[in-house]
RNA sequence: GUGGGCGUAGCUCAGCUGGUCAGAGCGCCGGGAUGUGGCCCCGGAGGCCGCGGGUUCGAACCCCGUCGCUCACCCCA
């Protein structure tokens, strides 16, 4: 650190990700894309910033989100824009710009924009692994991509999460429920957290969600949701249900579960870790959300979709101890002690033939050479001193107890190949751990 | 927006009630022993103790302010 002036750090609530994390980010990123692949989603790509008027209409002016945690701007032109906070109002205008054959099953793992205060396992930039199915409406849809978010936890390791599982209702009869449920609190505001009961008017199913002891005491025994729903929604949720449970996926009906936007209707879905040690244990969550393109002007269809945190993702990961940060893993590394030149050669003769090589720089001594050789994690290293002659290099297993040999430059390649075949065939720890894992997979399935 | 905790080398932290208090381990760099790495041994670099002000003969240690980090509320991934 300088004396004349602090360096730069990253902005609050945002965070660098460096090796090994960021190898683990990246296998985690590939695990989900091949996860949901394989369930007929296509990548999505939606722009960093919409206009702020898409996440206003969306996500519900009276929410958290767009009441005060968007970042918005005004541009050059004048136009109020708005970075990102959540993925679905994004992709669902991307739906009514470009109408594409439906049912339209995407996938994105994007970043996402709220200025919150941070706390463990809260950013103002965090990044999500969503999907959005938009265009049907049928009951299997729903249990489609619930048992896509629950088997992807699954299938890197995780086993301490509950998956909560509520209906919402449409505009049938939601309101005509929250009116029931206004008049039971008012009956008992005095009752209510000061919080809440200042709310019972404008939002009153969020007292359903109070973690206070007073509201949950008295929301025990207030009406339920799923016990008002209309005939369409009742009968959905059935359905759900039943596939939820011919695919074997285990929930806990919460009747109290409410979300924060304003768009979701009937399913409605989350994922809390039972062992993250903190307060922000939801891993993931969803839901239907049937009238959000009427809502942001266009004409009506329906959706479901889910987001993932991977910053929380991985906080249960470490919690669980799965999903194992990477091993650093090269194939060849090159100690060239006369000079250089030939490390250069050597290298680029390596990465030519596919395999990976890295070198020392800065004419370092032999010792730190290896040294630097042993930590790159290289199988194999490829050692030039002057007492070879003109067109030989040692090659020297560094994993295995193997003794060193003396090969002429030609060979290098076949030799390389031989070698790392015996240790794997140039193809590291995890990217093995990550076939049998597969394999492994695919067995259970059939 | 509100409240609690904390800010000492790259990292994790010691520094008792203010007077060699600027330290340790790890990491990093150099060297030794090894044919050429890992283990071991020796040595070294790197911090004006977040920043500013105050109290004092004297402050990393006390007080005030400020910035930052962190945890929690709210809400969410």
């Amino acid at each position: 650190m300088s004396s004349k002036s602090q360096p730069w750090r990253a902005p609050t609530g945002t965070h660098d990700v460096l090796w090994p994390e960021s190898a683990r980010w990246e296998s985690l990123l590939e695990r989900f894309s091949d996860h949901v692949r394989r369930a007929g989603y296509k990548p999505v790509t939606t722009p960093t910033f919409e206009y702020a008027e898409v996440f206003r209409r969306g996500i519900g002016d009276e929410s958290e989100i767009v009441g005060k945690e968007m970042y918005s701007f005004e541009d050059r032109d004048g136009k109020l824009l708005a970075l990102r906070p959540e993925g679905t109002a994004p992709v669902v205008r991307a739906y009514l710009q470009h109408k594409p054959i439906t049912p339209w099953k995407v996938w994105y793992t994007t970043p996402m924009f709220r200025h919150e205060r941070p706390q463990a396992g809260r950013y103002r930039e965090h990044r999500q692994m969503g999907v959005e199915a938009i265009g049907s409406g049928d009951p299997d849809l729903d249990a489609e991509t619930v048992w896509l978010a629950d088997s992807f936890f699954r299938s890197i390791g995780l086993t301490r999460f509950v998956l909560s599982l509520n209906s919402m209702g449409d505009e049938n009869c939601r309101p005509g429920y929250i009116e029931r449920l206004r008049g039971f609190l008012v009956e008992r505001s005095e009752l209510l957290c000061a919080y809440h009961g200042a709310r019972i008017q404008s939002n009153p199913l969020r007292a359903l969600d109070c973690k206070t002891e007073e509201c949950i005491e008295v929301t025990s025994d207030a009406p339920r949701l799923i016990d008002h729903l209309c005939d369409d929604c009742g009968g959905h949720f059935e359905t759900v249900k039943e596939r939820l449970a011919t695919l074997g996926v285990s929930y806990e009906l919460d009747t109290r579960l409410v979300r924060g936007f304003d768009y979701y209707t009937r399913t409605t879905f989350e994922f809390a870790s039972l062992a993250i040690d903190a307060a922000q244990n939801g891993i993931g969550g969803g839901g239907r959300y049937d009238r959000l393109a009427e809502m942001l002007g266009g004409d009506p269809v329906c959706g479901i979709g889910f987001g993932l945190g991977v910053e929380r993702t991985l906080i249960a990961c470490d919690a669980e101890e799965a999903f194992a940060l990477p091993e650093n893993d090269l194939d060849v590394f090159v100690v060239d002690a006369t000079g250089g030149e030939l490390a250069t050669v050597l290298v680029t003769r390596v990465r030519d033939a596919h395999m990976s090589a890295d070198r020392a720089f800065d004419n370092r001594s032999m010792k730190a050479q290896m040294k630097v050789a042993d930590r790159s994690g290289a199988k194999v290293a490829l050692i030039v001193t002057d007492e070879l002659s003109e067109n030989e290099v040692i090659l020297k297993p560094l994993r295995t107890g193997s003794s060193q040999r003396t090969i002429s430059v030609d060979e290098i390649v076949p030799q390389l190949v031989e070698e790392l075949a015996d240790s794997g065939v140039g193809v590291g720890p995890s990217k093995i751990a990550q076939r049998q894992d597969a394999r492994a997979r695919e067995v259970q399935d059939t």
